[in-house]
DNA sequence: AGTTGAATTTCGGGG
DNA sequence: CCCCGAAGTTCAACT
């Protein structure tokens, strides 16, 4: 990995066209070509940048740079695609490199998929005598979340997200259509779980007859905990 | 802005949890408090990150840390959620700082506005005798991207993706439900137009009457660009 | 300030 | 390999 911070203007072709004026900034040199081109404020995401597979060759400005202050110019070219990042390095005021190797990855805990095991194994959650059919349940259009009986023996359909939005509702509503199709399952009823819903997604659920319910991720991870310790 | 090249461990706690295991990692610490783990490989997303404004707070190990052999504890805080990012430095190999200044910002050129602008200078693109009645057409679920008239007169919608997915064509079949409902402009037909559009979008759109258009941005910007010159 | 929709999204999983 | 959905999404525009 290579660290250089320079006075430099940038440039990209590719999916569109974006410019940057000259001014002083990081630019990150990874390993398999990609750069990064950060200013010392704004979030993660970078002013501009090159994914990988890329290569950046080096070139001697032509003349006309040379009158501007450009010292060096960087080609970055993507391997795959034709997007190309150009970088006028008028002044370098900093350059390193360093052996970082390869780095063991993130490990996540708390994402959909362990909402969803927890509400799957905690399905009383939504109320007393509520069993289980299955997690994942396949239709034409997707997979159902999950799948349950009420304590009536009714079918439920659950959406699940941990933001509750109006797509959410949208698709539980294109399951349920297509559920209630089925004579076996009809008539089935639906339940929009997440940790937290927007009040546009509520009052659309409502508006369809599909149930809200908000879900204490600690909480039921917590219970989780207590079921693990004593048995 | 700080650079920091260590071998490291980092956990986060927030909206969910994460942890990265002892490795050789770039910290950046940008002077709004936010700062960047990144590894030397995958593209410009950080392996994880604090957002800012963030403080960043640095503490001595405590005796069961420094045995696993931790030099120094960054807590790093947002100063707006409760969420935190902990850095476990085991060996500092690369520190130094820069001053950046304020960037000027990044121009684009090449986004979905500019394809509706192309699109609504070249509405024959979409068949012989359109015309356009207006851009982005305010209803009371949102504005409509386009609005327009086919050769026979009668009124066609038109949403505008960079790329077509099931969401837009939902979006499109909400905004046609409610113009029908205008005696003015009933009956309006649906045009779904993106650069790409996704298999199952456009089976969506063929099932609800909707016509589906691929644009392609550079030959519009061509003609746009003839156009610019001739007159 | 909250909401909505786009993004050079990136990232991961499943068929 | 592509396709699809989630993301600590981020970002910008608009109400």
């Amino acid at each position: 990995m290579r660290l250089v911070i320079a006075r430099c203007s940038v440039d990209y072709v590719g999916r569109l066209k974006a410019h940057l004026p000259l001014a002083t900034r990081l630019l990150v040199v990874k390993s398999d070509g990609s750069v990064l081109v950060h200013s010392d404020g704004g979030s993660y995401k970078p002013l501009n940048w090159m994914s990988p597979p890329a290569t950046l060759r080096v070139l001697s400005p032509d003349e006309a740079d040379l009158e501007d202050g450009v010292a060096e110019q960087w080609t970055v070219q993507s391997a795959k695609t034709d997007d190309r990042l150009i970088v006028n390095l008028h002044e370098v005021l900093h350059d390193t490199s360093h052996e970082l190797g390869v780095d063991p990855g993130l490990i996540k805990d708390g994402v959909e998929s362990d909402l969803q095991r927890l509400l799957a194994e905690q399905i009383e959650t939504l109320g007393a005598g509520y069993t289980l059919i299955r997690r994942e349940y396949y239709t034409a259009i997707g997979p159902v979340d999950i799948l349950a009986r009420d304590s009536s023996g009714a079918t439920v359909a659950i959406e699940l997200k941990r933001r509750g939005d109006i797509d959410g509702v949208e698709q539980l509503t294109r399951y349920l259509e297509l559920l209630n199709r089925d004579p076996r399952l009809a008539p089935v009823r639906g339940i929009f779980a997440a940790q937290q819903i927007k009040p546009q997604a509520r009052v659309l659920a409502q508006d369809r007859g599909i149930d809200c319910v908000t879900l204490d991720y600690d909480a039921m991870r917590g219970v989780d905990d207590v079921e693990s310790r004593l048995f």
